[in-house]
DNA sequence: TATTGTTATACTCTATAACTATA
DNA sequence: TATAGTTATAGAGTATAACAATA
């Protein structure tokens, strides 16, 4: 059984950002949390009163999709809502919600290192370029 | 707006990968092929008298869900069942099967060259080693 | 007994269109 | 007129349980 594609980089760029993102949702899972939720306390932790839309923007998520995201973030305390005007609001984390933003960071970070302690020292530091060039390109 | 998490490896990995993907379904939509059906054309052509379960072992893809794709690219001619025993079948592509396989290939060929070009010459050569040694650890 | 293909089903994620109220 | 939040809904993709036929 012979993998016709598995020394193509954009093959194993999928394979490999699968394999680590279910490790993460796993972890993450402790908390009750998806990625996209937990990320979402991460980002309104560095960007209070951001608003939905221009969250969801930043994590191509449309806006539509965001309203049960934003609504079971609040329901579990974890954020509320500043009103801006009268048709937006901002988002803005609780206590709790910082206690648990924090929770996400410890572990997205014992994530990362475990990553990049999977690769071969002489690739580490090449791998962020790259993904970024691609990203970002 | 900040990002709190661009700078992450990991993060960086599923950006990279989701906007390679977007761009590689996007050209093989000119097939009407999704990306695991067009990926099955292929993984077909290289093992022919593949059974469903082990392609679908292969490609991460459960028995269960292998049924509609294996029935769809029958339907459209790319494909025949030739029985192995009683209960079991290998696939084969037809004349047709095999054109399409061709088509898929310089199409996956063109991305994966695409992908590199965007990726700064230092960096390139340590994509492949980096992102096959987190797939396969 | 274990495995292959199958059916049925449910859940998550994502995409779109339309509505409302406000800017 | 355009935008923010919302509702409803549809389409993928994926996961599980159960069954029949066969190994």
């Amino acid at each position: 059984m012979k993998d016709a594609l598995g020394e193509l980089p954009g093959y194993a760029l999928r394979r490999a950002s699968d394999k680590m993102l279910a490790k993460l949702s796993n972890s993450l899972a402790n908390l009750d949390l998806r990625r996209t939720e937990a990320t979402m306390l991460v980002q309104v932790q560095t960007n209070p009163d951001i608003t939905p839309s221009a969250l969801g923007e930043m994590l191509e998520v449309k806006r539509a999709n965001m309203v049960p995201l934003v609504a079971k973030l609040e329901g579990l305390g974890y954020i509320t809502r500043i009103p801006i005007n009268g048709r937006s609001f901002g988002l803005r984390l609780t206590e709790l919600g910082v206690q648990t933003a924090d929770r996400v960071r410890s572990i997205m970070l014992d994530h990362e290192q475990d990553l990049m302690a999977r690769i071969p020292k002489a690739h580490r530091e090449h791998l962020l370029p790259a993904l970024t060039a691609l990203w970002r390109s």
